[in-house]
DNA sequence: GATCGCCCAGGACAAATGTCCTCGGCATTA
DNA sequence: TAATGCCGAGGACATTTGTCCTGGGCGATC
């Protein structure tokens, strides 16, 4: 018997990804949660063999749990499911030990298929989600790039993000400049848009 | 029996809605689509009881083809079923005459029920947004503000968006400057995302 | 110890953006 | 007919944003 964690904030997907997961005769759920917060505590009471991570919770997010995870249970094998193709999410998540990445676009049946796939030690990955990974290459951001460019997302004025990140203007200025020569952008809005696509933030 | 047809996008989450609804003796899924474009043809093929219809799809928004689907065929029920809870999504959907308004926040089981609830002639709607809608208002948008922020979204220039449009970069600024004044937002990026957060693009 | 990259900060400057004004055309309404 | 509102356009102006420069502090690496 395969046990099965998942981790889901959308009440109807996760309902149903439980139920239809539920009706297969090797695997069983035993434990569902909404939020990022709760996976660890779920996974230290419940001890399952695959976690169904989301990646976009509340709380922490699928890919921050990731590494705490894999080092709290290393015999659980991780299955990051998306709605957001992202090559730096693919990125971070294989670096981080994810055994699998799905996007919740393909059938439902694959899912059963995938986790028993990794139960039995394959890797699961998009092949044209690899490749545009590859082709992205890594974030050129730094930690303080990256940080300006989220808190820029929201159309945040530089005066915002001065006081927000506790910076000068001139200083939030420079990182953002930085960074939208990086992206080969011509603004923020579209560097921060970018490094959203890209899975950079 | 009900005669059920589904349209989103989502891959995962359409065939679990298919394979859920399914299950129930009193429900029939007739037609699934996942596209906006397949919806009135599909429509017309099976002659639903229910449509049961995403916002956010790719060709045709979920609430353009509305008014076309309740003139098509008057006695099919259309229960819009989308992730975002804006309130001038809710506006819309029930000034065109839909039956029923659900996010997908909610557990799978409230499905089946509200399917079989607007069949018996009753209205869905989530207070809590109800509540929402009412005291966000109407769109204080016109037409021509609403294209430019759509187009605003995405980090385009005043030089990108006259292009686009088919207008000087002074009508452009102009319609800007308005839609800024009418959010009570202190740029074209605040403007248009709360303008997004409302429903009104 | 020197070098490198990152971080923070400031100044100077050009370019983009937002505001306010005028004006004309057009359709709808009173 | 007059008034109103939306649309397109342009000018003038202040503000914001982005670029490029300098410089100091810090930690890692060679």
């Amino acid at each position: 018997m395969i046990k099965l964690l998942i981790a889901e904030d959308q009440g109807m997907m996760r309902d149903a990804l439980a139920l239809l997961l539920g009706l297969e005769d090797d695997l069983e759920i035993v434990a569902q949660v909404s939020s990022g917060d709760a996976i660890m505590a779920a996974v230290a009471a419940h001890r399952p063999d695959v976690a169904l991570l989301d990646i976009e919770l509340p709380g922490r997010s699928g890919l921050d749990v990731l590494p705490e995870l894999r080092a709290a249970l290393p015999g659980c094998a991780v299955l990051i499911l998306t709605t957001f193709a992202r090559p730096g999410y693919l990125r971070r998540a294989m670096e981080a030990g994810a055994a699998g990445f799905m996007v919740k676009d393909g059938p439902v049946e694959e899912l059963a298929a995938a986790v028993r796939r990794v139960v039995a030690g394959e890797r699961i990955v998009d092949p044209a989600l690899a490749a545009a990974a590859l082709r992205a290459g890594p974030s050129p951001l730094t930690d303080r790039e990256r940080d300006v460019l989220a808190a820029a997302l929201d159309g945040a004025t530089i005066a915002d993000l001065a006081a927000r990140l506790h910076l000068s203007e001139s200083t939030v200025r420079n990182h953002l400049s930085s960074a939208i020569g990086k992206t080969h952008t011509r603004n923020r809005i579209e560097a921060a848009r970018l490094a959203r696509h890209n899975g950079w933030l």
